[in-house]
DNA sequence: AAGTCGGGGAC
DNA sequence: GTCCCAGACTT
């Protein structure tokens, strides 16, 4: 059997290349080759769907313009400006990254591969999209849309949900990689969300149809192949939302967890307390989205002595609707908040 | 090699 | 409801 050459293929890619001059999606980091402006958005859209994170993308450059301005900055403002975003491991890295930046970098972003490797958050896909776009790398950025566009090109029944899959996928991207890498990649993204879709794909628009092995043999149906993963046990928390007079009180989780160093109510109140409050309500946000529920126990204390005695006694923070849009909160409490802050207002 | 981390949109 | 998204990290 003779050994394909890599040769063999690289016309689909530059196929992709031409369809991509034509279609490329007007996006604000496409106007740019700033290597740190590059890397944000790779960091921001992990996981995460242009639509949403256009708006965090565009105001965390706004106020964290370069290395040096992200890297000086306090931990709580990057966290703010990454609040219901998600992931917000994301966010601490990219931090302490842009302060790798400035200690080992000169505050020069790094040139190659491998360096930008040694960032923190920064994965092989990210290393490879800035190397590429940026600085000329010939590495395939392989994430999601490459897995779903090159098994059905190939009609390959390699299961994506392998850990094996990346270095697998990685092999197939390098037959057919074109000389520019960059755009390659990118183009690669833009076809995979627009033409090659996980469901109801738009094969009758796509460039490579005809290059297309699972679309010639009508089989699309089929690939990529993923076997199914078990959904992990609903989440429960409990919360107090112990209030005075327009103030509540939070504190900051650990980063150890969900919600990493987010604010949070608190998670229970101590019993010699509870005589002392004026009213519990218990409030069901069935913030069930994925498998979480939560339940919020609307705690109103009257008097300003036992509401010193909260203070006193934890390590709460008081705060107000006003100030506690200087910190990040999970989606669901941000949520419950806005709207005790409107009946508050009414009221 | 498997689990985990968020939130939103499509279906 | 389920699935998926410009993945990386931990164990």
């Amino acid at each position: 059997m003779e050994k394909t050459e890599k040769s063999d293929f690289k016309y689909i890619g530059n196929k992709l290349l031409t369809w991509y001059e034509k279609n490329a999606r007007d996006l604000p980091f496409r106007q740019t080759k700033d290597p740190y402006k590059i890397w944000i958005c790779e960091i921001v859209f992990q996981q995460t769907r242009i639509n949403q994170g256009l708006n965090h993308y565009t105001n965390f450059i706004e106020r964290f313009p370069d290395v040096k301005t992200l890297a000086e900055a306090d931990e709580n403002e990057v966290l703010l400006y990454w609040k219901g975003l998600g992931y917000y491991s994301r966010a601490i890295n990219v931090h302490k990254a842009a302060q790798q930046i400035i200690k080992d970098y000169h505050g020069i972003f790094p040139r190659e591969y491998e360096e930008i490797l040694k960032l923190k958050g920064v994965g092989k896909y990210t290393a490879a999209a800035v190397s590429s776009i940026c600085f000329n790398g010939r590495i395939p950025a392989v994430d999601g849309n490459f897995y779903r566009v090159l098994s059905r090109i190939f009609a390959d029944g390699f299961d994506i949900s392998n850990s094996k899959a990346f270095n697998y996928f990685s092999e197939l991207a390098y037959l057919i990689l074109p000389d520019n890498v960059g755009d390659f990649n990118q183009a690669m993204m833009d076809l995979g969300s627009e033409i090659c879709k996980p469901k109801n794909p738009l094969c009758g628009e796509c460039p490579l149809n005809q290059d297309c092995i699972a679309f010639l043999t009508h089989t699309i149906s089929q690939f990529p192949v993923k076997t199914k993963k078990i959904k992990s046990e609903g989440l429960k928390l409990k919360y107090y939302f112990v209030h005075r007079n327009g103030e509540f009180l939070v504190q900051q989780r650990k980063d150890d967890f969900i919600w990493k160093k987010l604010f949070e109510f608190p998670p229970e109140i101590s019993e010699a307390l509870v005589p002392f409050i004026k009213s519990v309500k218990t409030v069901n946000h069935k913030l069930t989205h994925k498998n979480l529920s939560i339940e919020i126990y609307n705690v109103e204390v009257d008097s300003e002595e036992v509401w010193k005695h909260f203070i006193d006694e934890n390590d709460y923070i008081i705060t107000d609707y006003e100030s506690s849009n200087q910190k990040s909160f999970p989606k669901p409490l941000e949520n419950y908040i806005g709207n005790y802050q409107t009946a508050y207002r009414i009221l």
